[in-house]
Order: structure tokens, then C-alpha cells, then sequence
DNA sequence: AGCACGCCGACT
DNA sequence: GTCGGCGTGCTC
């Protein structure tokens, strides 16, 4: 028996995929904690990788058998045990690796940058011999890839002659910002007799010496050297002459820090009342319960939130919010840090890795106790949880696309459980599945059904575009919706235009021979920019120039077609030439900012039109919007997708809650070519109720969630044949290990077949109860190793947003 | 991922 | 007869 410490080293295949054990040097076993990251060889050339320790004890194994840790990289645990575990149950569920899942919970930093050097260890061997091979300049941090064959075939040759050697670096890159702080270190009466010191022309030095004398708090360094306008070398001059004294601090990079107000709670209608004395007994007694907090636009959610977490404060607990990352603008933050100060910690894609560092080391520190953030805050390094709030929890976004393929509503029930605390999800139109388990009492259901300030819901018009266009109207805007705009101009209010732009954005198509330029790697038509003026894939990003006449039968009659956010600005333009027009998507928010600067100005009223796709339909609040117009509510309609119907109805009904939501009443304009459809009728009146009902009789008639669970496995290969092959070969592998119950659909191509040149084939299982499939899944994915050297990939997505 | 081993074809 | 191609297995 000997003391081992069990590492799962990043290297992420399914081999690889459980705890290796490691040898503790003795320098190392009181430093050595579970939760540490560590370097340690790894394979036979004993390459350095990162690896994280997730237990340590007695194990029955020879000494010799095992190799060393190498070196720590962290002081203290970056994991605690709740998480260690929460990665395991993560990998087994989500069919991933654990050090994918681990590496997901931590931020960007944690992940280790790796190196490579070269070293000649034969003093046969000269450093030209080498040179000949691979230049000298490339011996440090070379990539094995950039090299030709021949480079690499005689590096290895020469590697095992033993003549050079390769040097592995782990590379860790968490750094903490450091600054200098200066403390004077002389008085007022000081300051004549060393001003009298100093030359005449020192009038840098003169001012540093008035301002220490006079100064007796703590400053940065950065803050004086702009206040004075000095440099660091009159400082390092100052202090060589002992006026003041420098020390190097730590210090976080805080993306918030000019949000200073505070905010008052708001007292609570009647319904928000109940719901918060719900869930506060709930956090009273520690229990692990779902809550479903379902309530209209404007009916106060947030309100009851904020009140939620305030109640676990006041327990001593902790709280996490969960967002969609589009609607965590300055305007929630400020409403949160109003609330709770500096206690609160927050955590989305717009910070940089410095800043996301720092903002869960404070957590991890206790220094923050409301962690307010977008899908992976759900990992947030928070103990002694009270309550986790998730918040329009119907959003796509919590489900991650790529692996490990999480959806942050099942990783919020399992520490809610770990932490016997409940957690409340809230919508205004909550997820077919999360509705139909309050309806089962899985989830208790707290209605809120009015808005708080009284105003009715906006009217919605619904217009049919297929009598539009026989009237000649524009493609893109009926008369109604003209007249709309035009009256909004003139009364000094703003307006929304949307634009539903899902799957679908303008492409060129000859009129002659019908071409349609496509992607030359994927399998879609390219979308044109004018920005840029040029044609690119949204699938692989390839990029090309507007062709001025046919590539096909090169005639120049090719033009525009469908509808993008560009061209209808510019048809907005010409239409109205005075009106203010800002655009919203993903081109012009790409910038870091960019999506606050433009909402602050629409806010400002320094724009009479916002006009975007669906980000601009979230949570926004702007009390001079009398106008929405929805341009094109049915292209998510088309999608070969189940969700299609929710999907539109939850944005219609999103996007309808922007309109009048102050004093003034306001109109909204949906334009469509179904306007009898089901989930475009619903939505007109904002029938939740009857839209779930009627969805989900649909769900029940097409054996759809939430009737039957669902399981997407792909196969993707650059050669058609062998996707399709394979996924044919893991359906007849699969097949007996079903009940008769389970549906199986497929194998079948993907809707977009081929993307970044390679193609997708697919099977969805549609199943009840179906004990033994997650037992043959996992072993069909430890089997697609050996044919991912053929470069066949396997994927699972358990409970896939969308069959596409 | 990256390295060793081992089994086949094309060369000195 | 050997060199080197890459298919396969293993890494504490």
C-alpha cells in the first residue's frame, strides 16, 4: 500500500478518459491537495501534461510502476470535491471526458498552454547539423504541424538516436495583475527643505514632492503618474531617494467598477409576494425544489429574484443567477450590483480572460456571494448555495452545442441538490418541457399573470404578406407597417424592426440560369455583405467577392435575393431619408462593446429605428418604443425542426413585450406568409396557456419531447459514404439494445449536409424508458476511437435543441 | 495527442 | 536483405 494521488491528465480521448495514479515526491506531500492542478509525464516520451488531481490515497501498487508528479501549478485547489463530482456526473451524462468538462467549469486561463524545444544532447551532433534540418530560430515553441514530413521524419530519427531531445513546457497562464502602491513617506514640513534640494528645472520632482507631503493615504502608482502627469522614472527616482515606498499588490481586474448606485427593493404585488414567500420557505428549509416562475413581459420577475437572493443573504447563503448572455447588458448588472454591491460577481463572454479570472478567483474567495452570468456561471466556484435562479429559462443558449454538450438547467438541478437549495426557473414562456413537469408537479408552478404597472399588452396586428405582395407591395415592408413607422416619426417615438433571420439571409441567384453562389466548402449559399462587399459562408467563414456576372452562364443579370439586415437598411433609407436608423446583428455587434454602444445610443434617442435579428428581442426596456415591427415572423417556421413552432411563438411573444411598456400604448406589426399558423395566432393574443396545450397535443401526436426523450448521434467524414456507412454501422450495433418502443429516425443526412467540407450523417432516438441505452452509447463512443484515425467523428447530443 | 511497435512494399 | 510507410495499441 502505498500513498498515490489519481490524476486525470488533458489528454482528451476515451482511453484516456479515468483517473491515472501518480507517485507523490516527498517535497510535494504537504503541499499536494486534491483539486490541485499538477504537471506530470505522460506516454512514452514522457511528455509533460497538465493534469488535475482528484483524489489522494492508499492504493496496492508497486512503487516502480509508477511515475512522479512532476511539479504543482496551482498553491491552493482550483476544483473542490462538489465539482470534481459535478465534472464525473458531467462526462457520464453528456457522453464527454472529464477533462473536457473540467476544463468547461474553469475559466479560460486554467487551460495550459504547451510547449515544445528542441535540445541537441550529443556533442556528436553540431548545432549547424541541426540547423540544416530546422532552422535554430525554430527550436523554441515549434509546432510539430507547421513542419514538412521530411523535417519531421528527420527530427525523429535523430530523436531516437538520442542525439536531440525534446524538451515538453506546460505553460500555465494564470496570471494575476499586479500594481505598484506608494505610500509617502514625508510631511508637509519636509516638502521646503527638499524642494530647496532640488535643481530649479526639476519641476517634475517639485510636484511629487508637494504631492507626497500633502498625501498620506495609500495611491497606485498608475493614478499618480496621471494625476501628475510624471513618469515612472520620477517615481523610481522619488523613491530611490527614500519620499516614498513602492509595493507591488495584486490587484483584480474588476470589469465593473464605475457602477456605483444603489437600489432600493420595490414592494411586491400580491403574486410576487407569494412567489418569493414560496421559494424563501423553500430556502428556509433547505430544500432541493424546482420552481417554474412563470410571468408575462413586464410582470416583475426580476423584482422577485432580486428579493429571492436577498432572502439567502440574509441566511448567510450564497446565489446564482443564470441569464441568456444577450440580455446580460450594463442595464441587469447595474440593477444587481445596485442591489447587493460588491458582493455580486459577474461572469460572461464579453469579459477578457483577465477579468473572468479575476471575477471567480473572488468568488472562489468568498469575497462575492451573488454570482450573476451566462451558461457556464452554472460552474461558478460558489459554495454554500441558497438559491439558483435561472432566468428565461426556455433559452437555447443554456444548452451548450459543442462538447461537452450541457444544458445549464440539469447541472443547476444537480447542485441544487448538492446543496439542498431550490432553484427557480422563470419565463414568460417557459420550455414545453419545463411547463409540462410543473403540470406533473415535478416543478411547482408560480404564476405571475399581471403586469405590474397595470398597461395592457400591446396590440398585435397580424399581417398576411401573400395579399401584400398581390397588392405590389414591397418584399420586405407591407403598408400597414409603413404607415407605422411614419407616424412614429413624426411623433418624435422610436421604433423595433425585426428581422427573423434565422437559417435564412440574402443570396445571389442569376435570373438567367438560376445559379446560386454556395460555399465551396459547406453546403449552403453564401450571404452577402455589403460592409465588407463581399460574400461569405456564416458555416466556415469563407470569404470571396461579389461576382459581377454569372459564374455559370455569365450573364449579368445576377442579383439579390431573401433578406438581410444591410439591405433592409438600405431600403429603410430610401424610404425614409430623415429617420435615424441603427442596425443591430451579428456583423455590427462582433466588437467587444459593440451591442451596449448601440443600445445606450438607442436609449440616448440619439436613433429613431433600431432595426436587428433576434438579439434585439430579449429583455430590453425602452420606454419611448411605441412600435414593433416583425419583418419576417415565419422563416424559423420552415426549419425542418420540432421546436420550430415554440421557437416563434417565444420570439413573437418576446418581441411584442418591447413595445409600450411605459406610460405610452403600444402596436406591433407581425408580417407573415402563414398567418394562420397556430404559434403566429397564439402569440397575436399572447396565449401562453393555449399555445402549450396546443403544442403540446402536437409533441404528443409527433412522439416529440416532452413525451419522449431524445438522443442525436452524427457521424461526420469528408467522404459522404463513410458518414452514412457508419452511422448505418452504429444503428445495427444499437438496434438490439432497444426496446421495440424507442423510435429510431434515420440514419439520415443532416439539413445542411456538408459543412467546412465535410459531410453529416445522423440517427435521432426517440425513447421512454430504454435502460440499456446509455450502457451502449457510451460503449459505441468508446469503440468510434478506433475509427476517429480514419477521421470518422462520433458525436452524442442527449436532448439536442434542434434535429438540424 | 504523441510515441513505439509491427507488419508490408520498394529500394541499396 | 533493409528502410520506411502508416495501421494499432498504450500511456499511471
Amino acid at each position: 500500500m502505498i500513498q498515490v494521488a489519481k490524476i486525470i491528465v488533458d489528454v482528451p480521448t476515451m482511453q484516456t478518459n479515468s483517473p491515472y495514479s501518480y507517485l507523490i515526491p516527498k517535497q510535494l506531500t504537504n503541499e499536494l491537495q486534491v483539486g490541485m492542478r499538477v504537471v506530470v509525464p505522460f506516454g512514452n516520451g514522457n511528455r509533460k501534461v497538465q493534469g488535475f488531481v482528484v483524489q489522494i490515497g492508499m492504493e496496492e501498487v508497486d512503487a516502480d510502476q509508477l511515475k512522479s508528479i512532476e511539479s504543482l501549478m496551482d498553491l491552493e485547489p482550483v476544483l473542490n470535491t462538489e465539482l470534481i463530482q459535478l465534472s464525473r456526473w458531467l462526462a457520464d451524462t453528456t457522453f464527454s471526458f472529464q477533462i473536457t468538462c473540467l476544463l468547461t467549469m474553469l475559466p479560460n486561463v486554467m487551460r495550459a498552454k504547451y510547449s515544445k524545444q528542441l535540445k541537441i544532447v550529443d556533442d556528436q551532433m553540431s548545432e549547424e547539423q541541426l540547423a540544416d534540418i530546422l532552422p535554430s530560430t525554430q527550436w523554441q515553441d515549434f509546432e510539430t504541424d507547421t513542419l514538412s514530413p521530411l523535417q519531421q521524419s528527420e527530427l525523429s530519427k535523430l530523436r531516437k538516436q538520442g542525439k536531440i531531445e525534446i524538451v515538453y513546457r506546460v505553460k500555465n497562464q494564470a496570471q494575476t495583475k499586479q500594481i505598484f502602491q506608494i505610500k509617502s513617506h514625508i510631511n508637509a514640513e519636509q516638502e521646503s527643505g527638499i524642494v530647496d534640494s532640488l535643481r530649479k528645472n526639476a519641476t517634475k520632482m517639485r510636484d511629487l514632492v508637494h504631492f507626497l507631503a500633502n498625501q498620506s493615504k495609500i495611491v497606485s502608482q498608475t493614478t499618480l503618474e496621471k494625476k501628475l502627469a510624471i513618469s515612472s522614472a520620477t517615481i523610481k527616482a522619488g523613491e530611490a531617494k527614500g519620499w516614498l515606498v513602492r509595493k507591488k499588490v495584486e490587484q483584480y481586474r474588476d470589469p465593473y467598477k464605475e457602477f456605483k448606485g444603489k437600489t432600493t427593493p420595490l414592494t411586491l404585488n400580491q403574486e410576487q409576494q407569494t412567489a418569493l414567500d414560496e421559494i424563501s420557505q423553500s430556502i428556509e428549509k433547505s430544500q432541493a425544489k424546482t420552481f417554474l416562475l412563470e410571468g408575462v413581459t413586464g410582470s416583475g420577475k426580476t423584482e422577485v429574484y432580486l428579493q429571492t437572493i436577498a432572502y439567502a443573504l440574509a441566511k448567510g447563503k450564497t446565489a446564482i443567477m443564470l441569464v441568456p448572455e444577450i440580455a446580460l447588458t450594463p442595464q441587469m448588472v447595474t440593477r444587481v450590483k445596485g442591489r447587493f454591491g460588491k458582493q455580486v460577481a459577474v461572469l460572461h463572454s464579453g469579459l477578457s480572460d483577465g477579468e473572468k479570472f479575476d471575477e471567480w478567483r473572488r468568488i472562489k474567495r468568498h469575497e462575492a456571494q451573488v454570482v450573476v452570468g451566462a451558461r457556464s456561471a452554472i460552474f461558478a466556484p460558489i459554495e454554500n448555495v441558497g438559491v439558483i435562479i435561472i432566468d428565461e429559462e426556455h433559452e437555447t443558449s443554456y444548452k451548450q452545442d459543442d462538447a461537452p454538450r450541457y444544458h445549464a438547467r440539469n447541472v443547476a438541478q444537480w447542485r441544487s441538490k448538492f446543496y439542498n437549495c431550490p432553484l427557480v426557473l422563470g419565463s414568460a414562456t417557459p420550455s414545453l418541457e419545463s411547463r409540462a413537469r410543473s403540470e406533473r408537479q415535478v416543478y411547482q408552478l408560480l404564476r405571475l399573470p399581471n403586469r405590474i404597472n397595470g398597461h395592457p399588452l400591446p396590440k398585435v396586428q397580424i399581417i398576411d404578406m401573400r395579399e401584400e405582395l398581390q397588392t405590389g407591395a414591397d418584399q420586405n415592408f407591407s403598408q400597414p407597417l409603413l404607415n407605422a413607422i411614419d407616424k412614429r416619426l413624426n411623433m418624435q417615438q422610436q421604433s423595433i424592426l425585426m428581422l427573423n433571420r434565422r437559417g435564412y439571409s440574402s443570396f445571389i441567384m442569376c435570373r438567367d440560369c438560376g445559379f446560386v453562389l454556395k460555399c465551396p466548402n459547406c453546403d449552403i449559399s453564401l450571404t452577402l455583405h455589403m460592409d465588407s462587399r463581399s460574400m461569405k459562408c456564416h458555416y466556415c467563414g469563407h470569404e470571396e467577392p461579389i461576382p459581377k456576372q454569372c459564374p455559370n452562364c455569365h450573364s449579368r443579370k445576377i442579383r439579390y435575393y431573401g433578406t438581410g439586415t444591410e439591405k433592409v437598411e438600405q431600403e429603410l433609407k430610401t424610404k425614409f431619408p430623415s429617420a435615424r436608423i441603427l442596425r443591430m446583428d451579428v456583423d455590427t455587434t462582433r466588437r467587444k462593446g459593440a451591442h451596449e454602444r448601440i443600445l445606450r445610443q438607442f436609449g440616448e434617442r440619439r436613433a429613431d429605428i433600431l432595426l436587428g435579428t433576434q438579439m434585439i428581442a430579449k429583455g430590453l426596456d425602452f420606454p419611448n418604443v411605441t412600435l414593433v415591427g416583425v419583418l419576417n415572423a415565419d422563416t424559423a417556421l420552415e426549419l425542418p425542426d420540432f421546436r420550430s413552432s415554440e421557437r416563434t411563438f417565444q420570439l413573437l411573444t418576446q418581441v411584442s413585450g418591447r413595445a409600450g411598456r411605459a406610460d405610452k400604448l403600444g402596436e406591433v406589426f407581425v408580417q407573415t406568409f402563414n398567418p394562420d399558423h397556430y404559434a403566429i395566432q397564439l402569440a397575436k393574443t399572447q396565449n401562453y396557456e393555449n399555445f402549450f396545450r396546443k403544442e403540446m397535443y402536437i409533441r404528443h401526436q409527433g412522439k416529440y419531447p416532452p413525451y419522449y426523450f431524445t438522443l442525436q448521434i452524427t457521424a461526420a467524414n469528408k467522404e459522404e459514404k463513410m458518414a452514412a456507412q457508419k452511422m448505418f454501422a452504429v444503428l445495427k450495433e444499437l438496434r438490439p439494445q432497444l426496446s421495440a418502443d424507442a423510435i429510431v429516425l434515420g440514419p439520415t443526412p443532416k439539413p445542411i449536409a456538408r459543412v467546412k467540407n465535410k459531410y453529416y450523417y445522423q440517427i435521432v432516438i426517440k425513447y421512454k424508458h430504454e435502460p440499456n441505452l446509455h450502457t451502449a452509447v457510451t460503449k459505441i463512443l468508446q469503440e468510434s476511437q478506433s475509427y476517429y484515425r480514419q477521421g470518422i467523428q462520433l458525436s452524442i447530443d442527449a436532448e439536442p435543441q434542434s434535429f438540424m
